[in-house]
DNA sequence: TCTCTCACTTC
DNA sequence: TGAAGTGAGAG
């Protein structure tokens, strides 16, 4: 208590504000009934969390405690404690930033995300690949930041990898605990961020819900970004056979414990979106990963890796099988189908020719019907291609509001939409078909009414699932389950199919107001995520925060949230109805999943922070601003989170795009194709070797595609193919030892 | 479909 | 050197 409190300021901070404590040196001060919080009651349960220095502490903190302890309300306590701060809030400078986010290695996750990109997801965990980076910019360079990604549900289907592509196998399983994955830099400065590229290369996928890491956070049922409870770790459970989009998060905080009450800026890369699977279906995407990957390297067709020495015996088991094959037959036309096939292995698998040889391939494989070739086609010259070569991912460039243009490209997630609309933490709401591939989607949540909210025009859900699922067969193959929706469409959808219509909770979160009143959760000795935790080193413990009505310290962080909330719940009931399906079932969701270690979602009945908001929003429905409390210019200057500081969309680089990426063939991949193409002739020796390994590695798919082709083939063919496979077969067989011997023999 | 082991790689 | 990340393939 060095410092002396200063009269006359009216700022107090409840003491269970997690976020407070690490901010502010408090003073307390015996015998003053805190005005700011008239009738708050302490959570029965939770343990008080407040750092205090000073000689008054422990006294305050005892008092504290125990009202917690017994849940009485605050204001009956003996000698009242009075909270300040030591010190007066004077507004820091705040520099406005404009956060811009460009995917790293976009030109990779399009080649993945053409083809329907599939992530190994395992009992241990599984990294992504192509590893999820990005570069930022447009950060104010001194103010900290927590950068954070997670991965939601892209729909509500289960899907099934089918003649060679993706499509629809019903509804979606249950949803797992979710998970947020916050980048071990942060807090970081905005300059120490942008001076490198941000990579989430450490965050695994996996398929096992038991896993225990982390620890949980429970956010406001009506944060815009994040609702429920969210455990932190490295590690994101995932259903297999789900679709998932990973979204990017910066958070203007200094700590973590602050997330629940911050400002989101959320950046989603619809090139990301993948599907979990325990085992790779499509081998399009096995081989695009050998190709890229640095660790598959052991598998890819060059080097000394065995795929080396499998090819090599594959090559010779092909010759040895097409030589019987033309004796046979006398003539090579029957067999030029396969043959076909074949070649198509042998460049598919071209190590420098990946992307372009797995096109290559479906382009000359008959046998995969229209699938491949013809689906691929369609992908490449349908409209979403022509989307996605305008594409860019700058953030700042992003030609998202072009409405005019085939593809919207920008998605701002809105809290809350003109109509309502919202997008809920969980279920991504698929846009229409254009917006589908906007570089970057933009979300700015936890503002107050929604200013800068606003989202793409809604994501499909469910409703655009059926279509999708209708729309699939005549669409592209891997990964044309992407359908568009019109927002109506979409709303109505929600409406009528969501799992849980008529949450509660849905007042508040179809405006995606932000209620600071929500309980924090916080996992004892479970915090793993070093400096961004630094400000808990004060004791806080497990530590339960309750809001006031006017919860003034919360809203000193985000006042226009507070007062927003405060009228989200006001509104409570009246809307249910209008809350978009995707965010009901995401409340729900969070509902379900107690992750506290309270065991429950809310320690306390939520009507008691409603209550507290309603208190403090009296007429703040809609003018944040005329409540005392809530004002953020009366309030807390310093904190205020511009609500208008939304990612700003940028231009349409679609023109660049186009050019970087001709339509179809002419992409990135035939550029490849064409490079790799050279490679080959200039080097004769390495060709043969591909195209033995390529067989030989695309062995499953010859499986595949000779079973597919007997019909078509006949009885002949289909010896042949048997035949054919059992080489294979023998070959791999032998590939573990007789390699040497193998080999050296002609 | 999923799990596990294996050989191979990177770091 | 060894831990950790790969896909293949068997079960």
């Amino acid at each position: 208590m060095r410092d002396p409190v200063i009269p006359g300021t009216s700022m107090a901070y409840h003491p269970f504000l997690p976020h407070r404590a690490p901010d502010f040196a408090m003073s307390a001060v015996l015998g003053h009934q805190p005005p700011f919080f008239p009738a708050l009651t302490l959570p029965p349960n939770g343990a008080a969390a407040l750092s205090l220095p000073g000689a008054l502490a422990k006294p305050i903190m005892d008092q504290l405690v125990g009202a917690a302890e017994t849940g009485i309300p605050f204001s009956s306590l003996g000698p009242q404690a009075h909270l300040r701060p030591l010190k007066t809030m004077e507004p820091e400078e705040e520099v406005e930033d404009d956060p811009k986010v460009h995917l790293e290695a976009k030109e990779l996750w399009d080649q993945f995300h053409k083809r329907g990109t599939e992530m190994v997801i395992t009992k241990s965990g599984r990294r992504m690949f192509p590893p999820f980076k990005v570069r930022c910019s447009g950060l104010d360079k001194k103010a900290k930041y927590i950068l954070l990604m997670d991965i939601i549900a892209a729909d509500d289907c289960r899907y099934k990898f089918h003649n060679s592509r993706w499509m629809v196998a019903g509804k979606a399983d249950p949803e797992m605990p979710k998970r947020m994955y916050i980048h071990p830099d942060s807090p970081a400065t905005g300059e120490q961020w942008m001076s490198k590229v941000v990579t989430f290369h450490k965050l695994k996928l996996t398929n096992n819900i038991s896993d225990k890491h982390g620890f949980t956070l429970a956010f406001p049922s009506d944060h815009a970004t994040w609702q429920g409870n969210y455990s932190f770790g490295t590690q994101t459970i995932l259903n297999s056979m789900h679709k998932y989009q990973p979204r990017f998060h910066i958070v203007r905080a200094n700590d973590i414990l602050k997330l629940p009450y911050s400002t989101f800026r959320t950046y989603l890369f619809p090139e990301t979106e993948f599907i979990a699977v325990t085992a790779y279906q499509n081998d399009k995407i096995t081989q695009l990963k050998i190709d890229n990957n640095p660790f598959a390297k052991g598998f890819r067709d060059t080097g000394n890796g065995r795929r080396e020495k499998r090819k090599q015996l594959t090559l010779q088991s092909m010759r040895v099988y097409e030589d019987r094959h033309k004796k046979d037959t006398g003539t090579s036309d029957e067999s030029s189908s396969e043959q076909a096939a074949f070649s198509c292995f042998a460049q598919s698998s071209s190590p420098a020719v990946s992307t372009v040889g797995t096109s290559n391939l479906k382009d000359l494989c008959p046998s995969e019907g229209e699938s491949d070739a013809e689906a691929e086609s369609k992908e490449e010259h349908g409209p979403e291609a022509c989307d996605a070569a305008k594409i860019s991912t700058t953030t700042s460039e992003e030609p998202g509001r072009d409405k005019g243009s085939p593809a919207g490209k920008a998605h701002l997630f809105a809290a809350a939409e003109p109509g309502g609309r919202a997008r809920d933490g969980g279920r991504l709401d698929k846009a229409s078909p254009d917006s589908r591939h906007s570089p970057a989607t933009i979300s700015s949540s936890t503002r107050g009414l929604g200013a800068e909210e606003r989202r793409s025009p809604g994501r499909e859900g469910p409703a655009a699932k059926a279509e999708e699922a209708r729309a699939l067969p005549a669409k592209e193959a891997a990964f044309a389950p992407l359908t568009v929706q019109t927002d109506a469409a979409a709303a109505a959808a929600h409406l009528g199919q969501g799992p849980l219509p008529g949450l509660g909770f849905a007042p508040g979160l179809a405006g995606q107001q932000f209620f600071n009143g929500h309980p924090l959760f916080l996992h004892p000795g479970q915090f793993a995520m070093g400096g961004a935790f630094s400000s808990m080193a004060a004791g806080m413990g497990p530590l339960l925060a309750t809001v006031s009505g006017a919860s003034t310290g919360v809203s000193g962080l985000d006042s226009t949230a507070m007062a927003s909330a405060a009228a989200a719940q006001g509104l409570s009931g009246a809307s249910a109805a209008t809350l978009p399906f995707h965010l009901q079932q995401h409340v729900l969701a969070s509902q379900g999943l107690a992750m506290s270690p309270f065991g429950s979602l809310f320690p306390y009945p939520y009507t008691y922070m409603a209550a507290a908001a309603a208190a403090s929003s009296a007429a703040a429905s809609s003018s944040v601003h005329r409540h005392p409390f809530l004002n953020l210019n009366t309030m807390r200057p310093r904190l205020r989170y511009s609500p208008y500081s939304i990612p700003v969309p940028v231009p349409d680089g679609s023109g660049l795009l186009a050019t970087a990426l001709p339509p179809m063939a002419a992409g990135p991949l035939d550029a490849k194709a064409a490079a790799a193409a050279a490679a080959l002739a200039a080097s004769p020796a390495s060709v043969a070797v591909d195209s033995g390994s390529e067989l030989n590695s695309r062995s499953s798919t010859l499986s595949s595609s000779s079973v597919s082709l007997s019909p078509k083939l006949g009885p002949e063919k289909e010896a042949a193919t048997s035949e054919l496979q059992s080489i294979q077969r023998l070959v791999s067989g032998l590939e573990a030892k007789p390699d040497r011997s193998r080999s050296a023999s002609p």
